[in-house]
DNA sequence: AGAACACTTCGACCGGCGCCGAAGCATGCC
DNA sequence: GGCATGCTTCGGCGCCGGTCGAAGTGTTCT
């Protein structure tokens, strides 16, 4: 009466299930790819435990492995398992009475601004995909996101190639539940070459060993300029 | 260090990675509420030891419990559990080698015809979804879905209120992946709406204790007429 | 070649949790 | 009231799995 998928289930469950994966899994949603001494580090526990747990995630599949030199690097297999643990989140953040736990200096920054696999979530992933609904670029629903002509024309004079990232396998726009914020912001395609873009023009940067993304004094003033976006910070 | 996300995370997991637990959510998968004893029966344990995981599984919020008369009946709390679950099973079935166990009867019949949280998937689900884009009724990307005008027409003619369900506050025609075929199927309030209509007019009907649906030979027929699918039972 | 480094494998420890028996509350039926 | 049913709480048992020390493999640097 077992049936396959209570066990698939359930296997994967566990393997999130452990707080020390959990923290190298959430590590790697950022969607970089970590050596397994930094996923040991940032899980606060000793190499060989670590090795031990990034063998079962990986043989699982949710982790690809590649070597260079001595080190081997991890990373999330796809973005399928990004989303899974999004989704995960997002379930916490609606479903589950509040937390206890009073919020830290990092979450706060997490919650303003961060990178969410390839693209970006927070106050700032919010705002932006306000900003370019408002502007009529986008027309962003709870089911899916399509780019209008007009959005098409603004995106490509802001320097995002909208075309060949249509042209891609993957989700050109979809949209990403925000686990801090409760709305949407603008996954996919379109997400990452949005955050790309971002990072290229140096208006936003990486803090380095997390998530948290900082909006650089250029990047104020350009999310000003372009998307009339005030980013508290 | 350990950020607050890394712990619900794991929560989650461990609350899913029971394969007990596991057991329980899969039997609730289809919407449909359960009774602690139900539920204990479907995972093959005792009447007290499911009451303590299903005490865990509401606390968690992953559960809604209702009383009624000396039976409490359990469901998932939210459409987004059941997302949250159905994207932990594309992961195992995407990502995870092949699995060894041999399919049964019961997974044959499960990767035919099966209800999703509140719609139809496997080989039923792919196939009415493909019938629905053929026909220029929807048009279903891996972004989302949208009805087209001549779309409208038809589901009206067939019976389901499509302006009523846009009207919902949930999504209203999100695409599914369907673990078991790998491809999109129609969620969202249409796919509820499509559900119901077929269960409606008895094209199809539930098997007993488990989320597998069966066509009946009018849905067959059906089928067949109003939307060129030869459904292989 | 030898040493430092990154990572893995092995073995032993031990804490947590899932399990059931027994008992305790509710609800419904006669 | 008396009994059956559905579910919960409590307590103790047993085992799975995460942990680290020690030792082994492969890679890079000098």
């Amino acid at each position: 009466m077992t049936t396959v998928n209570a066990m698939n289930l359930a296997e994967i469950g566990n393997l999130v299930g452990d707080l020390t994966r959990a923290q190298m899994l959430t590590a790697l949603l950022d969607g970089r790819a970590l050596t397994a001494g930094e996923l040991a580090w940032c899980a606060g526990i000793m190499p060989q435990t670590a090795s031990s747990h990034l063998a079962k995630l990986q043989a699982a599949g949710l982790l690809a492995m590649e070597k260079q030199g001595r080190h081997r690097y991890f990373r999330l297999s796809s973005p399928t398992v990004a989303a899974m643990l999004e989704s995960m989140q997002v379930v916490c953040a609606v479903d589950a009475p509040r937390r206890i736990r009073p919020e830290s200096r990092m979450d706060k920054d997490m919650r303003m601004a961060r990178s969410c696999y390839d693209h970006l979530a927070g106050v700032l992933g919010v705002a932006l995909a306000d900003a370019l609904t408002r502007q009529g670029a986008v027309d962003l629903t709870a089911d899916g996101g399509v780019v209008t002509a007009q959005g098409r024309n603004m995106l490509g004079s802001f320097g995002i190639d909208v075309a060949g990232l249509a042209d891609q396998k993957r989700c050109f726009c979809r949209p990403c539940l925000d686990w801090s914020e409760r709305r949407h912001h603008i996954a996919g395609a379109l997400g990452k070459g949005l955050s790309d873009r971002l990072f290229e023009l140096g208006w936003v940067v990486r803090v380095r060993d997390s998530r948290v993304i900082r909006v650089t004094p250029e990047g104020r003033r350009g999310l000003k300029e372009t998307f009339a976006i005030d980013h508290p910070m």
